[in-house]
DNA sequence: TGCCTAAATCGATCATTCTCGATATATTGA
DNA sequence: TCAATATATCGAGAATGATCGATTTAGGCA
């Protein structure tokens, strides 16, 4: 399950978690608009605070996970959430460790 | 999140999954009541296929991140879900990643 | 075309995880 | 107490993940 292993790393957990709230915690970024392009990797990068490449890294690792979807726009390459792929994954995580035959009759 | 990282492994999560089950997947279990106490490390073992150190050290993962639950009886471990953490996994997982400030007024 | 910036990919290193067999510990029963 | 069985822990090797700097690719603009 390519999202368990992708969310299973800090970083790329509280990345999926800043892009709930763009405007929040990437007010700093001077191009596109936050809420419809997403956030571009240099302005996730500075607040992440690691290397260009491990954040394009991560990134991709969280696209093929379903998680974040990318836009290319001009020289810039926006993340935002993937809303439908995220509940996507929350339900088939409840589906394969959430409650099971309950019997609560 | 120790959770995350425990069922980033296909097999443990896998364990967690026939444990929501004990009676059709370990049904040749001998000694104990598969439901009241749970399913000991060595019918889990011969299930999973993996030697019994890696099996032992992944029910020991499990407990850790509060998935399982284990009793000790006699010479046996007896391992069963966790259903109280489990939720309270899936529901900090929810907060943690789950859809942020939808504004469906 | 040629430079500048953004992003992606590559190659390497170090840390962590996976997995095993061997050993240690604990419990039962003779 | 001794032997047998169940489980846990230890130590090691191989595989994977984290992370970096360097390089490559690509777009924008003079």
């Amino acid at each position: 399950m390519l999202a368990l292993k992708a969310l299973a790393n800090p970083v790329r957990l509280q990345i999926l978690n800043w892009l709930r709230e763009p405007r929040r915690y990437f007010s700093d970024q001077q191009v596109g608009d936050l809420d419809v392009d997403g956030v571009c990797v240099s302005v996730i990068q500075r607040r992440a605070d690691l290397s260009q490449s491990t954040v394009s890294q991560y990134l991709t690792d969280l696209q093929r996970a379903g998680l974040v979807q990318s836009k290319r726009v001009g020289q810039w390459t926006y993340y935002r959430r993937d809303e439908e792929g995220i509940r996507r994954f929350l339900e088939e995580l409840e589906r394969a460790v959430g409650p099971g035959e309950s019997d609560s009759s």
